[in-house]
RNA sequence: GGCCCCUUCAUCUAGCGGUUUAGGAUGCAGGAUUCUCAGUCCUGUCACACGGGUUCGAAUCCCGUAGGGGCUACCA
C-alpha cells in the first residue's frame, strides 16, 4: 500500500514549489491506489500562523489536490487513523522517541548553551558542534542538576547511502554531519526528528520532496536506523526556479499559487504546467494533460534531475488551451464571479445570454480575466472611444455618418435580432454603399464597443440587443457631427 | 570554503553509443484564413557549456574546467 504525504510548514502561503511537490505525491498515490496525507509541520510556533494554514488548504483544494488523511479544515473534521496531523499536537510522541534514543545511548544530553557554541566552527567557518557533551559520564550529568539541555543525536561513524528514485545512489560521509539537535531545550522537536517519527508512525512508503532535502536525507536515514524502522523510498525532485533562473522568491508575484487564481488562470492549467516543469510523459510530444490524464501517465522515473525555469508565456498558452477545452456552460460559470467582481450585474441576464457570451469569448481568452476587457461594453456604457482606433477608423467623419445612418435605418426594421440575419443586413448595406464588409463593420464596432478589438461583430451585436445598438449608433453620429464641426472651423 | 545535485535551441524538453542533416512545444518572425483581435493551419528562427579521454563510432560513457542550484541553525 502506497502512502505519500505533503508536509508543508504553515509559515507562508502555498508556494508554487510546494504545490509541485504536493502534486507529485498526490499523483503517485492516486496512480497506485494509495493514500495521500496532509501533515502540517508547525513545530516552530513562532512562524506558524492560522491564516497560512487556511491559505494552504484552500490552495490545495483549488488545485484539486485532495487529501485522504489530514487535519481538520473548515467544516471537514480530521481524516485518517494516524493523527493528529499537526506536529504541534504530537510533541509527546517526539519526546518519547527522543528519550528512547537517549536511553539507548543513541542520543545524549547536551548542556552547552547556544551562545557558548558560537565560536566553534569547522575549517570552513560553519558552526560545528565539537561534541563537548558527547561522552559525559553519568556523574557529570547528575552534577548539571536542573541545568537546561538539548538532546543531540549521536551521529555514527561510516557513511550513509541514499538510494534515490530520481537522483540515483548518492554517498555521504557521516563525518560531515555533527551531532545535531533532535529535541530543543524547551522540549520541542527539531524538524529532522519530527519528520522521521511522523514518517514512521504514519507509515509513509514514499517520500517525494524537493532536492533541497537531499543533503538532509542522511540525517533522516540515520534516525530511521537508530529507531529501528525500515526506510521509505526517497525521490528528490529539482526545485522550480523563477524566470531569471533563481530560487522562486516568496516575494515574487506568482510564488503564491492563489495569485494565479486571482489572475484568471485555471487550476487545470496550473497543475498541467507545474507537472511539466521537470516531468514528461512517456507519450512523446504530448503536453496537454488534465488531472485524470496525469494520474494515468505519471511516473517518478520520468522526472528530470535538472531544475526548470518558470515561463509565464507557456503557462498562458496552456491556460488558453484549457479554457478552449472547457464546455461552454462550465466556462460561463467560471466567468460569472469575475464579471460580478468588476461590478457587472450578471443576474439580469439569462443563462442562455451568458452562455453565448462565454462562447463568443472562449477562443480569445488567454486568461479568464480577459473577459472583462472583451465584454465590458455589454454591461455598461463607455464614455470614450479608443483614440488610435478613432483616428484610423473614423478618419472622415462625414462618410462614417452616412454609413451609420444607412445601417441604423436598416437595423431599426429588423425584427429577428439574430447574428446571421444581422450579417445579411450589413452585407446588403455594403453592396449599396459599394464598400467592403470590413469598411463598415470596423467603424461600427468602434461605435458599439468603444474599441477596435473584441468578439465576433455580429455575435456581439446580437448580445448587445437592438435597442442598445441603435442608441449607440445615435450617440456615435452625434459625436461625429460635433467632431466634424470642430474640424471645419 | 566544504559536501551534494545539475548543465541539449531564449524557455520547457525528447534523446539513454550508430536509425540524428539533433525531434517536439512555448516564444519570436513571416504567410494563409478573416469583420477586429484571437484561434486554427503552414513556413522560418534557434541548442548538445568548454577541454581532454574511451570507442570503428559520443549529445549519449569516463575525467577535468567553467557556470548554476542546494545543504551547511535549538527554520522547515
Amino acid at each position: 500500500m502506497v502512502r505519500t504525504r505533503i508536509a508543508p510548514s504553515p509559515s507562508g502561503f502555498l508556494h508554487i514549489g510546494t504545490a509541485k511537490t504536493a502534486l507529485y505525491n498526490w499523483l503517485f498515490a492516486r496512480k497506485n491506489n494509495g493514500t495521500f496525507i496532509l501533515r502540517l509541520e508547525d513545530t516552530d510556533a513562532e512562524r506558524t500562523d492560522e491564516q497560512y494554514v487556511h491559505g494552504m488548504c484552500e490552495g490545495f483544494k483549488w488545485l484539486g489536490i485532495d487529501w485522504d488523511e489530514g487535519p481538520p479544515f473548515g467544516d471537514v473534521p480530521e481524516k485518517g487513523n494516524y493523527g493528529p496531523y499537526r506536529q504541534s499536537q504530537r510533541k509527546e510522541l517526539y519526546q518519547k522517541m527522543a528519550y528512547q534514543l537517549l536511553e539507548q545511548g543513541k542520543a545524549y544530553k547536551c548542556f552547552c548553551s547556544k551562545e557558548s557554541l558560537e565560536s566553534y566552527k569547522d575549517e570552513t567557518g560553519n558552526l560545528y558542534y565539537p561534541g563537548f557533551c558527547r561522552n559525559l559520564t553519568p556523574d557529570q550529568i547528575i552534577e548539571k542538576g536542573n541545568a537546561p539541555y538539548v538532546i543531540r543525536f549521536r551521529v555514527p561513524e561510516g557513511e550513509t547511502i541514499v538510494n534515490d528514485l530520481i537522483q540515483g545512489t548518492v554517498y555521504f560521509k557521516n563525518s560531515q554531519y555533527d551531532d545535531f539537535i533532535i529535541l530543543r531545550a524547551n522540549g520541542d522537536p527539531v524538524f529532522h526528528l519530527a519528520v522521521v517519527v511522523d514518517d514512521i508512525t504514519m507509515k509513509i512508503t514514499h517520500v517525494i520532496r524537493g532536492d533541497d532535502h537531499l543533503t538532509n536525507t542522511p540525517r533522516h536515514i540515520m534516525l530511521f536506523n537508530a529507531l529501528g524502522a525500515s526506510l521509505p523510498h526517497y525521490a528528490h525532485h529539482p526545485l522550480v526556479h523563477d524566470e531569471q533562473g533563481r530560487k522562486f522568491s516568496k516575494r515574487l508575484h506568482g510564488a503564491n499559487v492563489l495569485d494565479w487564481r486571482d489572475d484568471g488562470y485555471l487550476p487545470e492549467a496550473i497543475v498541467n504546467y507545474v507537472a511539466l516543469l521537470g516531468w514528461t510523459s512517456e507519450e512523446e510530444n504530448r503536453e496537454f494533460f488534465t488531472l485524470p490524464d496525469l494520474i494515468e501517465h505519471f511516473s517518478i522515473e520520468r522526472i528530470n534531475k535538472s531544475a526548470a525555469r518558470f515561463d509565464r508565456k507557456k503557462l498562458e498558452w496552456l491556460n488558453g488551451l484549457h479554457i478552449r477545452n472547457l464546455p461552454v456552460e462550465n466556462l460561463r460559470e467560471r466567468l460569472l464571479p469575475i464579471l460580478e467582481k468588476h461590478g457587472f450585474n450578471t443576474s439580469v441576464k439569462t443563462k442562455d445570454w451568458l452562455s453565448k457570451l462565454a462562447q463568443i469569448c472562449q477562443e480569445k481568452l488567454p486568461t479568464l480575466n480577459r473577459v472583462v476587457f472583451l465584454a465590458d461594453f455589454l454591461f455598461k456604457d463607455f464614455d470614450i472611444y479608443e483614440t488610435e482606433a478613432e483616428a484610423k477608423l473614423w478618419k472622415s467623419p462625414e462618410t462614417i455618418i452616412i454609413y451609420f445612418k444607412n445601417i441604423q435605418d436598416k437595423l431599426s426594421t429588423v425584427s429577428t435580432w439574430q447574428h446571421d440575419l444581422l450579417k445579411t443586413v450589413f452585407e446588403n448595406a455594403c453592396t449599396e454603399l459599394n464598400i467592403k464588409l470590413g469598411a463598415l463593420v470596423n467603424p461600427t464596432r468602434l461605435a458599439l464597443t468603444g474599441k477596435s478589438i473584441g468578439p465576433g461583430f455580429f455575435e456581439l451585436m446580437e448580445l448587445l440587443g437592438k435597442e442598445k445598438t441603435i442608441e449607440r449608433l445615435s450617440r456615435a453620429i452625434e459625436y461625429l457631427q460635433n467632431k466634424g464641426g470642430i474640424t471645419r472651423e
